[in-house]
DNA sequence: ATCCCGGTAAACAATT
DNA sequence: CAATTGTTTACCGGGA
């Protein structure tokens, strides 16, 4: 590219820092007006929740329903005097919006109005938070048979966000580019009945649909963005719970699907969903003393979060683990997208889910048995399910030669190669072979695996991992001799 | 310093 | 033939 950046990377870089101080809401925080009913109020709230996602999660209804049960019970809860207090300060040390009274409350940010969560029409010449592939996954998300062809696809961001009529053609080069690449994305076979011109639809891969969840949840966003918020200064071992992803965009299809509420999975709340199942088993369950990585998660606590995690400060009844209830979602987009490195020892964490995996592991070299919660060798036993996935198709990837490519190569999520499907095949040969062909043995014996290693979830979780990656090893040698 | 990731550009093939 | 769509590679910058 040279030393000359493309306008539309210009606009992005710095927008961490210096976007958010204009046109953002302030980020959210615990009111000093928390009384011990409100906590006792909010701890009602954290169970209900955790009950409505538990039942959601039985029910394996989407997060979609969830978040619509969630609404109900943030709705009651909203009325119930929760009120947002001081602005966080951005790095400046100045108050991106006058904490006046046209700074939003925590029921603007949860449920109320989009506009004074995310200020669109200041929003809407800036660039979205989004990665392409988040906005994929909305566009599609939004469409009523969950398809869409490119080109409706662009007219979806178009229409969502302005900014990219303005914005240099490229991006439409980087939507195509994250369709092909991006194994959540699937080409749908056209009916033939109703021609839909070139091109196929595409559609989200069930299988990485939750990822995607995932990585629109986190994505980075005011308020909750990691470079503004402040990290956490409490003690690595005082809970950190109720971690929060981000509220959604208020453009989003989830935003507008839900009535104009502006949801957020209250993660914590996720996670004590899990924490509940196994509240019988560990009637006190602390949270790992996390790693150093921990603060990105710190960082994006929401106001919720805060308030509600205050209310836990007191020796509580809830005390929520770190690690995500869904196993399937312990892999976050951006980091699940490479599982390699959520199981990895020596991998960087950057997620909290990851961060409690990246404790699972290193406790297998450096023991901290006391303060594992069950929850996080359940996920550590997704971990080392994905671990061997990705192993999988890290030995796969190997083999496939030099031309193996930094993008394609690098990330789960990226199709063809990481499913091993033949590189000497013709580019659409591998594709139809991708469609026609159920996954390869290997991939599906590692899948087996990973699943049985999902439902162990015990103690020895994180020796299975040490135990399967020897035994992935040995795969992945055989593989290299086989080739 | 290195790796990973997302974004971008570009080349090219396939399709309409 | 042109435009669009799909695939792949290469590279860059930021972040961890």
């Amino acid at each position: 590219m040279g030393p000359t950046m493309p306008p539309s990377k210009k606009a992005q870089s710095p927008s961490s820092g210096a976007s958010a101080s204009q046109g953002m809401s302030p980020p959210y925080r615990q009111g000093d007006a928390a009384t011990a009913a409100s906590e006792a109020e909010a701890a009602d709230l954290s169970l209900s929740l955790s009950a409505s996602f538990s039942k959601a999660e039985d029910e394996e209804l989407t997060s979609l329903s969830w978040l619509h049960e969630s609404t109900d019970l943030l709705n009651s809860f909203s009325h119930s005097g929760l009120r947002s207090v001081s602005p966080l300060q951005d790095p400046d040390g100045q108050h991106s919006r006058s904490p006046s009274s046209s700074s939003p409350s925590l029921e603007d940010a949860l449920l109320g109005d989009a506009h004074s969560a995310y200020d669109l029409a200041a929003g809407a010449n800036r660039k979205p938070p989004y990665s392409f592939s988040c906005l994929i996954f909305m566009a599609i998300e939004d469409a009523p048979n969950k398809r869409l062809p490119v080109k409706d696809i662009y007219g979806w961001i178009l229409e969502h966000f302005p900014y990219f009529a303005s914005a240099p053609t490229g991006w439409k080069n980087s939507v195509r580019h994250n369709l092909s690449l991006n194994k959540c994305f699937k080409k749908v076979d056209k009916d033939r009945s109703q021609s839909i011109g070139k091109g196929s639809l595409w559609s989200i891969d069930p299988e990485y649909r939750h990822n995607l969840i995932q990585a629109l949840k986190k994505t980075p966003y005011h308020p909750y963005s990691p470079g503004l918020a402040t990290p956490s200064t409490s003690p690595p071992t005082l809970p950190q719970t109720f971690h929060h992803s981000p509220p959604l965009w208020s453009g989003s299809p989830l935003f507008r699907k839900n009535g104009g509420v502006l949801l957020q999975v209250p993660r914590g709340v996720i996670q004590n969903g899990a924490r509940i199942r196994s509240q019988a088993l560990f009637p006190v369950i602390r949270p790992l003393p996390v790693s150093p990585v921990g603060s990105r998660t710190s960082a994006i606590r929401s106001s919720l979060g805060d308030y509600l995690s205050r209310g836990q400060d007191s020796p509580s009844r809830y005390s929520p683990p770190l690690c995500s209830e869904d196993l399937q979602d312990d892999h976050t987009y951006s980091t699940a997208k490479s599982p390699s490195r959520l199981c990895s020892p020596s991998s960087g964490m950057d997620d909290d889910d990851d961060d409690i995996i990246a404790v699972e592991i290193q406790s297998d070299v450096k023991p901290e048995p006391r303060e594992i919660p069950l929850d996080s060798h359940i996920t550590s036993a997704a971990a080392a399910a994905n671990y061997i996935s990705q192993q999988s198709l890290r030995g796969q990837r190997r083999s496939s030669g030099p031309g193996a490519g930094t993008l394609a190569g690098s990330s789960l999520w990226t199709k063809n190669r990481a499913r091993g499907i033949s590189d000497t095949l013709p580019l659409k040969k591998r594709r139809a072979a991708a469609v026609e062909k159920p996954p390869e043995s290997d991939d599906e014996e590692m899948k087996e695996a990973a699943g049985s290693l999902l439902h162990l979830a015990g103690v020895r979780a994180c020796l299975n991992n040490i135990t399967n990656r020897t035994a992935k090893g040995q795969k992945e040698q055989k593989e290299a001799l086989r080739n």
